[in-house]
DNA sequence: GATCTTAATGCAAACGTTTGCAATGATGTT
DNA sequence: AACATCATTGCAAACGTTTGCATTAAGATC
C-alpha cells in the first residue's frame, strides 16, 4: 500500500536487464534466453508484478476485451433477467475466458447508438458478440458496415452483413409440433410472437408439421414471457373453453407460464392438454411434470460464436451457423 | 474501414485548435470557452470519434471499470448458472452503468488468486464486487489488504477487513420460519448448508424460532441446488415417511426440488407439508403451486454496493450492511 | 497610456508498455 | 587471421491521452 507501484522498468533494473527485455521476457519470447526468461519470470511473481493492461492495450493496439450487449427490443417485457439469456451469457464468457480473452457486459444503455465508435474506436474491446437479433437490426448493420468484428446470436437464416449462430428453430419447430401430434394431439396451438426472428422460424416449423398432420390448428401473438402467457391462457379459456389438446410454446418461460395457468385450472398435463417448451433452461426439468422440450445447445452455440469472432479479427471471412437443437422428452406431453 | 482512425490531435486540427483545447472541450472544461466547446462537440460528433480509453487510462490512472467476480464454493454443484446468482450481477450491471462505470465480469479462472494484482495493478479496473462470499474468504481477505476497493455481497455479519452487503438472513430465517408455524406446522425441516455464512444465519433464525415455538425441528444439509433438494426429500421420505409438515428450504431453487418430490409423490403442498423458500426469483411465482418465499431485495444490494465499492474509491471508511428482506405470500404455505 | 487582471488557448511532459533496429560478444568457417 | 553468422541484449521511438504551466489577447484600473 505504502509502496508505489511496481512498473516494468522496475522489475527490469531489480533484474539487472533493459526494460524491453524483461518485456520480452515476460512474453515469453524466445529471443530471451531461456534461463533470462525464468529468472525473470520468478521474480515478477515473487514481486506480484502485474503488467498495466491500459499501457499495453495503448501499445499494442489490441484489448484482448470482448464486449457482449444484450439487445433487447423496446417494446417486450422479457428482461436481461431471463433466464435464458443469462445462461447464453454465462456460457460465452466461458468460452471467452477459454480463448484468453476477457468480457465486458454491455448493453444499449451505455454503448449508444454508436456500437463502433464506443467499443472499437475507443479501444474497449476487439470484437463484439451481440446477444438477441431482436427485430429492428439497425444497429447491428451500422456497427458491421463500420469494421467492427461482431457476431450474432439469433437466426441463422436471416441474410445479413454478419454472421448469425442460432439453432435451427425452423427443424425444432417441426419436431416439437410432430411431437406433440405424436402423442395425440390434434388441436394445436402455438403461443410466442412470430414478427421475432427466431420464433418467426419456430412458427414456420409449426405450421409446416399441422400442414403436413392436416390437425387443426391456432396461433396467439403474445410477448415472451411467463406472465404473458399465462394471462393470454386465462383468457383463452375464458373465452372459448379448451379449444386446444397441444401446446407449442415458443420458450420454456412461456410454456411454464402457460402450464400454471392450465393446473390452476384444473386442466391435466399432459393427459387434457400436451405441452413443448424451447431452450431447455435449468428450470424445465424441476418444473411438475417436467417440461418436455426443444433444447438449444448454448454451450455449443457459445463456443462458436467466439470463434468466429476470433476469425474475424485475425481477417477471414465467417459465415452463419446453425446448431442443431434436440427434443428432450419429459412429462409435460 | 480504409481510412485511419481518427485520433484526438486530427479532429483538434480539423477544428483548428490545439490538442490540449480539443480535450478539454470533449471533457466539458470550462476553461474553454462555450462556443468553442460546443462547436468541437459537434465536429465530434459529426465523425463519430470516440476517444481511445486505452490512452485516457493510462494518462488517468482509472479505469471507470468495475470487475465483478463470480465466487463459487469448489465443492458445490451450484453454478453460474444459478437464477439468482445471475440476477444479482444483472442489477449490479444496472447500477454500475448508472454510475457512469463499465462492467468487466470475470471469475476465478481469469483473476487467479492475485486479484489486487491482476484488476488494480493490471489496470483492469478500479475496483471490485464480489458476488457469494463462500466458505473461504482467504482470496478476499488477501486482496483487501493489498488495498484493492472491493465490496462483497454475502453476510454482513461476518467480521472482515472488508464491506459485506446482504440480507438480514438472520430475521429472514425468522419470518420464515414464524410463518410456517403460523400456518399450523408444527414438525419442520431446515434443508441446506448451515456452513455457508448466509445459509448458516438463515438456519440460526430458524433455530430461533423454533425454540420459541417449542415445535419438533430436523435439519438435513444438503448441497444448494434442486437437483440435491430432490434427491434428498425422496432418500427422506423412503427412509421415514413423511415426518414433516413444514419446510424451510434455503433458496428458492431447492424449494422447487422439494416440491416436485412431493408432488410427484402426491404429498400435498401446502395442506400435507407447507414451503417456504428464500430469494424471491422469477420462478418462485410461476411455479404450481406458486411459492411462498423470503424476497432478497437484489436491486437495492445492488445500488448499495455500488456506492460503497465508490466511496472507497473516493478514499471513505465503509462498513457493512443489512438489507430489509421481506416474506411473501404465496399458494405453497 | 502604462500596468494589472482575467479569459482563453497552446506547449510539452508524462502515463507504462512493446518492438524495429542497432550493438555486442561468441562461435563457426574459410 | 579475417570474416560471416548467430544468439542475446539494449536503445529509443511510438501508442493517444490529460494537465501543469506558459503564453497571448482583451478588458479593467489607475
Amino acid at each position: 500500500m505504502g509502496t508505489t507501484q511496481l512498473k516494468l522498468s522496475d522489475l527490469a533494473r531489480l533484474a539487472g536487464v533493459s526494460t524491453s527485455t524483461a518485456s520480452r521476457a515476460l512474453n515469453d519470447n524466445p529471443l530471451i534466453k531461456k534461463e533470462t526468461r525464468e529468472r525473470i519470470q520468478a521474480l515478477a511473481k515473487e514481486h506480484h508484478f502485474s503488467i498495466n493492461a491500459a499501457a499495453s492495450r495503448l501499445r499494442m493496439q489490441k484489448t484482448k476485451v470482448i464486449a457482449v450487449i444484450i439487445n433487447l427490443e423496446a417494446e417486450t417485457k422479457q428482461s436481461v433477467d431471463d433466464p435464458f439469456l443469462l445462461k447464453v451469457v454465462s456460457d460465452i464468457n466461458r468460452a471467452v475466458n477459454r480463448k484468453g480473452y476477457e468480457l465486458l457486459l454491455s448493453n444499449s444503455y451505455m454503448a449508444g447508438e454508436d456500437w463502433h465508435g464506443y467499443f472499437i474506436s475507443g479501444r474497449r474491446a476487439d470484437g463484439v458478440i451481440v446477444v438477441g437479433q431482436g427485430k429492428e437490426q439497425a444497429r447491428i448493420e451500422r456497427a458491421a458496415k463500420a469494421g467492427t468484428p461482431i457476431v450474432v446470436w439469433g437466426d441463422p437464416k436471416t441474410s445479413a452483413n454478419y454472421p448469425i449462430v442460432g439453432s435451427d428453430n425452423f427443424i425444432g419447430g417441426i419436431s416439437a409440433t410432430k411431437h406433440l401430434i405424436a402423442k395425440g394431439a390434434s388441436k394445436l396451438l402455438f403461443m410466442g410472437d412470430p414478427g421475432h426472428a427466431e420464433l418467426g422460424e419456430r412458427y414456420r416449423g409449426f405450421c409446416h408439421a399441422v400442414e403436413e398432420a392436416q390437425v387443426e390448428a391456432q396461433m396467439v401473438k403474445i410477448d415472451i414471457t411467463s406472465e404473458a402467457a399465462y394471462a393470454s391462457i386465462n383468457a383463452l379459456l375464458r373465452a372459448q373453453g379448451l379449444t386446444f389438446d397441444g401446446i407449442f410454446a415458443c420458450s420454456d418461460m412461456v410454456a411454464l407460464g402457460v402450464l400454471k395457468a392450465l393446473k390452476e385450472r384444473y386442466v391435466s398435463v399432459p393427459n387434457d392438454v400436451r405441452i413443448v417448451g424451447f431452450d431447455d433452461i435449468a428450470m424445465a426439468q424441476i418444473s411438475f411434470p417436467a417440461l418436455t422440450t426443444i433444447k438449444q445447445d448454448t454451450s455449443a452455440a457459445a463456443q462458436l460464436l467466439v470463434e468466429k469472432l476470433l476469425s474475424q479479427l485475425s481477417g477471414e471471412k465467417t459465415t452463419s451457423q446453425e446448431i442443431p437443437s434436440s427434443l428432450v422428452i419429459r412429462q409435460s406431453s
